[in-house]
DNA sequence: CACTAATTCAATCGACTGACTGAAACAAGG
DNA sequence: CCTTGTTTCAGTCAGTCGATTGAATTAGTG
């Protein structure tokens, strides 16, 4: 069973979620074929992606889960510094380091910020990330101790401000990622990126909420 | 030169237009064919994108000026009324309601949100957009006038929130544009989005920037 | 009515897609 | 050495893609 050879599987594995990763980010997710990963992982053959991954969109999956189990780690590692704390700052950054802190860690040049938001926009593939990433209990947690330091918003409000808040780190993160890869740099400077977007939630998050009904603009 | 007959070319091209705008929001851009958007069009013909607009690029830019116009005088409106003002907010509607006024004019259901989304998170189509909508005259103008409000900001924090607020209401708008149509519902309310933007990024651009180095988070 | 130009249509091109197949190469255990 | 199961490979399949072609249709113009 276990027989064969391990070592070899996992590396062609390896070589091709490391392709479709970053062909993903750099040409889309649906302009790549199975047949080019392949082939960019080194395998010769055109049906390596369908041997050790099933369809496209299993792939797809599983470059999402590569990257899921390091975040959640860095988010649980935050999230046991920030215990019983109050401090909203300390939540955010529950929510932003995860994906900076793992950035950082993929070096440079990264492609996985890109991936993520190609996959979120993606209106059919979005439902894969809602099922996978999305919703651990460790973003549960953190989203109920930010909600702890947010009192004086309503429901609708706090659930409304959590989705930008996602949008905000995703998209950030890959526009970065992308401006980074443009321009050839070597320092991502991703601590820079995480404060500031740590800045700016917290200011979102902050903000009072004037529900008041806004009138048309008079033509 | 000017015979033929324009108005059923001009039928066929709005048809085209409209069909290829939703396809587009539904199945995601590279997942829909020109011979689908002819087809949904009414065109029993599977040229009929080709000879109207030429590649498949050439139809999605096409689209997209479709509603470059309708904003741009919506903010050109909303640009007039806060002249010489320098109330924060007042620019931020600046940047706001060109969008989801629009979505509120283009009715139940709507497609335009989802489809810019999908276009400005593609690798190689996001070209198009940055070609075309973004940069305009009176966008540089609301930039400007944001920027005066802005005093303590570094230009490097600036720009950066700058593009978190693009990122904002178009993300944004988009989910909440697709939480409606899963829904089905009516009464798509885009002046609220439009509130609950406005307050949010109000929030967002006035918090204050911590440039500290944060330091990494021990293991 | 005949002419002209714009538009629609049917058919086709080479290229590529995802998926599948059976055989070859491979590395262990017996 | 030989068997066993895993992995890689080359080849093929029907289907779809963007794009092009030339003929049929249409509607104004002279």
């Amino acid at each position: 069973m276990a027989s064969g050879r391990a070592p070899r599987a996992g590396e062609t594995r390896a070589a091709i979620l490391a392709a479709a990763e970053r062909l993903f980010a750099e040409r889309g997710l649906s302009a790549v074929s199975n047949r080019l990963v392949s082939e960019v992982a080194g395998q010769g053959n055109n049906a390596a992606v369908g041997y050790h991954f099933g369809t496209k969109t299993d792939l797809i999956r599983a470059v999402l889960r590569e990257h899921a189990l390091p975040m959640e780690e860095i988010r649980a590692r935050l999230l046991r510094a920030c215990a019983g704390r109050d401090r909203l700052r300390d939540w955010v950054v529950c929510l932003v380091r995860p994906v900076t802190d793992h950035l950082a860690d993929l070096g440079t040049p990264s492609w996985y910020a890109r991936f993520a938001a190609q996959l979120m926009t993606d209106p059919v593939l979005r439902g894969i990330v809602v099922d996978d990433a999305l919703a651990t209990p460790t973003v549960r947690a953190v989203r109920a101790g930010l909600d702890r330091c947010l009192p004086h918003l309503s429901p609708e409000v706090r659930a409304e401000r959590h989705e930008m808040v996602r949008l905000l780190v995703v998209h950030t993160c890959a526009e970065r990622e992308r401006a980074l890869a443009d321009a050839g740099l070597r320092d991502p400077a991703w601590d820079a990126v995480a404060a500031g977007l740590v800045d700016a939630i917290v200011g979102l998050l902050r903000a009072r909420a004037t529900r008041a009904a806004p009138a048309h603009v008079p033509s």
